[in-house]
Parts: C-alpha cells; sequence; structure tokens
DNA sequence: TGAATAGATGAGCATATACTCATATAAAGG
DNA sequence: CCTTTATATGAGTATATGCTCATCTATTCA
C-alpha cells in the first residue's frame, strides 16, 4: 500500500483516529473490540475509523476467526512516512491529554488480564441465520 | 504562538493551505496579493487561509502598507514541530504535481520581474470613500 | 478629502465528514 | 442447522469546512 502524505495528513486530524494509530504504536496488534474497549469508542464509530486507516495504509488488518486484528502498517516501506507518522504522535502525545489517558487505559487493559476472547460488548442478539440468510432477532 | 500538533494536521490536511504553505518555505515572506498569483487561488479564498494559517501559529503576518507581508513563523521557538512541518512539505512535494507546479510558478514569478507593487488583481473599484464612511460605487 | 487598491469578512450555498441506529454479514460452536 | 458474537455497512442527520459574491475596512496618494 502506498502511503500518500496528504492522505496521512487527513487521516490524522481527526483525533479518534490519531488515538487509534498512537494505541496501536504503543500496543502492537489489538483486535477491534480490544480498541473499542480501550478507547471507549462504539462499535460502529470504531470500525469505520479502522476502515479508513486500513484504506489509506496506516494500519493492516489480519482475520482471525472471528475477530479482526488491527496493527501498524509499518512493514511495508514508506520509511519516511513513518518517521513523519512516529514524530507526529511523539508530540501529540506530549500535548494531549486525551492521548495520555488513552495509554493509562492500555496499562490497565493489560493489568486486568482481559483479552479480545472475554470482552463483551453486551449488544443482545440482532440477527437471526434462516438458511443461507439472516432475520432480524426480536 | 503555541502551535498544537493537532491544529498543525488539521492546517495542513487542506490542500490550499499545504499549498500555500510549502510557497512559503521556498519563497521567504510574499504578501498576499503574490501568493493568490503565484497559487492562481482567489482573494477571498486566499485571504481565509491565510488568516487560519496564522492563527495555527504557522505563519506571520506584517503589514507594510496597504500589503501583508506574510512568512513562515519559525522564528518563534516549536523546533520540533516545525522540523515535523518541513518534513511533511518534502514528503508532500515528492508526490504532488500541484506542489511542484507551485514551485515553477514561483520561479517564472521571480523571473518576471513583478512585484506586490505591479500586480494587479483586476478588480474593479467597490467602494467610494465619504466623510469617515465608504459608499458602494456603482 | 476623494479615488483607488489591498486585504478582511458576512452571508449563502454546496459538499464533506463524523456520528448514531439499525441491520447485514462472517465465522464459531453447540 | 440455529444461535451467538464480532465486525461491516446503509441510511439519516448534524455539523464542519470550503467556496463564492458582495461588501467592508485600511491605507496610500493625488
Amino acid at each position: 500500500m502506498e502511503l500518500r502524505t496528504g492522505e496521512i495528513l487527513k487521516a490524522l486530524a481527526d483525533e479518534t483516529r490519531l488515538r487509534i494509530v498512537s494505541l496501536l504504536l504503543e500496543s502492537g496488534s489489538l483486535c477491534a473490540c480490544e480498541i473499542e474497549e480501550i478507547l471507549q469508542v462504539n462499535q460502529s464509530n470504531a470500525s469505520r475509523h479502522l476502515t479508513r486507516l486500513r484504506q489509506t495504509g496506516l494500519l493492516a488488518a489480519t482475520r482471525s476467526g472471528t475477530w479482526v486484528h488491527f496493527d501498524i502498517a509499518s512493514d511495508q516501506g514508506s520509511d519516511a512516512h513513518w518517521k513523519l507518522v512516529r514524530h507526529t504522535i511523539f508530540l501529540a502525545r506530549e500535548e494531549n491529554d486525551v492521548l495520555r489517558n488513552d495509554q493509562a487505559h492500555l496499562a490497565e487493559y493489560r493489568r486486568s488480564g482481559k483479552s479480545c476472547r472475554t470482552i463483551s460488548t453486551g449488544r443482545k442478539r440482532t440477527t437471526r441465520s434462516v438458511g443461507k440468510g439472516y432475520i432480524l432477532t426480536k
């Protein structure tokens, strides 16, 4: 995936996306539900931002069963761009309480011993499969 | 003026503003009408973007008579931020034809011998002063 | 003091972007 | 199969952002 500076700027200009990139730089690979949990962002919202970051080439996604793990895509060349991104996040963390709180929440999450296997989003059952399709439940 | 990374990202995420910063990094101080001329951006539009860049702390403005000269505000500390901005512009120029064309237009402008004194925006007379006030002409 | 020119700004409009709710889809496991 | 859980996405809405036109303000100069 070819990184473009203009797209990187637009991607990081949104605080939620900045938080996601900052988080993953610190944590390494996390599944979507862990990101939701740590950043306290709802599922739909998180999913859209993750998709966008993947499309700009900043994140890589790997499905593992039901879970999709996201990680920084800095192994695909574009070293100069990644130097830029890391520097950006470094400075942003110094100025932004939200980003520092996220770091604390990550540490807390690690201590809690939770994993994407034990997080429950608490959502109620929404669909029921019928043959090849699904129908709404309740 | 205190630079904030988040604000820098938002400021540079717009292509016109990216072009202005790129131009001024190369040219040094230019007056608003020169920026309009070189980037081919209309007056209102240019003025708003310049105001915004000044408000985020990236540009400094100095009035000299009728003209307002804008320049990169990198003399006011924030070295880490400016390193970031310069790196950003450096990468963006490599990827973006528009930015490279702007560099060519600057060179052309220099060669032309024009200055903010000789550029005419070609606007028709819009106001007429009457005592302490102004009234619309035509 | 009035005309001319540079730059700033209000208002209206168009588009982009982010958020939310509901639902669809993918995969795992009884 | 059928249910459950994780993730993606359509649709609607709210808001932000950028653009344009017209006009205002600042300043110079005759």
